[in-house]
DNA sequence: AAAATTTGACCGCA
DNA sequence: TGCGGTCAAATTTT
């Protein structure tokens, strides 16, 4: 079937690519500084925030979006060699026996690192930031005292969002959380409940701050929902710029540190999340 | 009953 | 091989 436009070459698609997400990022940049100058602004026209708002979800989406596709043949690839190892193996009844359960009886354990993502780490005495987490697991870690805790967006689902985010208190302080927020938002929940899970519950001085948190809802400024909302924002891919962060983020976060941002790899979705 | 959390098993990576 | 991350059944909460 002819095309108009034919897909060029496999290493010419790749350079592309590279450029147009740097583009995109560049755009994305320019969006986030805007929204903060439309922001600072006393009285913003609602049209200019919504604008801007659309603008950089726009720029989120389409990030994400190629960041997804880029690993799809990797991830394909993995499984069959994974496939294939399990195959070979057939020798071993463990191994067989775990071959056979993953692809017959259940997919447990059949899942893809995360690799390249996107990471945000602060220290914080609040867990909650605006978004909905489910939480899906909890580990001890080595030398810890504190057990780490393991969430991912509410949205996963319902819009596909990959964002995950990982909380731990601090070693020398049990009152503040070292929070690793892992991926991008790509989901529109920027308005939904704060909701605040319980992360190593067994902990009673943790149970006891959740429920205050959860009867003391209603001290949201303007500028904690701003703060919500440029969370959504900074979610995207290469948001290095430290604009928002600094201007907005720290009034209850503190940013320790903004990883590189890689762009030809953004994140490994799972995909027998939509199975 | 549905949603959320807990927890032990499992997997990938260093 | 051990550790950390994820899955999903079981359990708890709403």
């Amino acid at each position: 079937m002819d095309t108009l436009y034919p897909w060029p070459e496999p290493e010419t698609l790749s350079s592309n690519k590279k450029r147009v997400i740097q583009k995109l990022v560049e755009g994305q940049q320019c969006a986030t500084e805007l929204q903060v100058i439309v922001l600072h602004n006393n009285k913003p026209p609602q049209q200019a925030e919504e604008l801007v708002q659309k603008i950089l979800w726009s720029f989120n989406q389409t990030l994400s979006m190629l960041a997804e596709a880029g690993h799809h043949d990797e991830v394909i690839s993995q499984n069959q060699a994974t496939c294939n190892d399990d195959c070979k193996s057939q020798d071993s009844s463990e191994s067989s026996k775990r071959s056979l359960s993953a692809f017959v009886k259940d997919k447990r354990g059949c899942y893809k690192r995360k690799r390249f993502a996107q990471t945000k780490i602060v220290v914080s005495d609040k867990i909650e930031d605006g978004h909905a987490w489910r939480k899906y697991g909890q580990k001890n870690i080595l030398h810890s005292k504190h057990p780490r805790s393991y969430f991912r967006c509410s949205l996963k689902h319902d819009q596909g969002c990959s964002a995950i985010k990982q909380v731990q208190r601090m070693e020398d302080d049990a009152q503040m959380y070292h929070i690793t927020y892992i991926g991008t938002h790509t989901c529109r929940d920027q308005y939904s409940s704060m909701a605040t899970p319980r992360i190593d519950s067994p902990s009673p001085i943790l149970k006891l701050e959740s429920e205050e948190q959860a009867t003391t809802p209603s001290n949201v400024t303007d500028l904690d929902s701003m703060t919500m909302w440029t969370d959504v924002m900074m979610g995207g891919v290469g948001f290095e710029t430290d604009v928002v962060s600094n201007m907005y983020s720290c009034t209850e976060i503190t940013c320790l540190d903004l990883e590189p941002v890689e762009l030809e790899n953004g994140l490994l979705f799972d995909d027998t999340d939509f199975a």
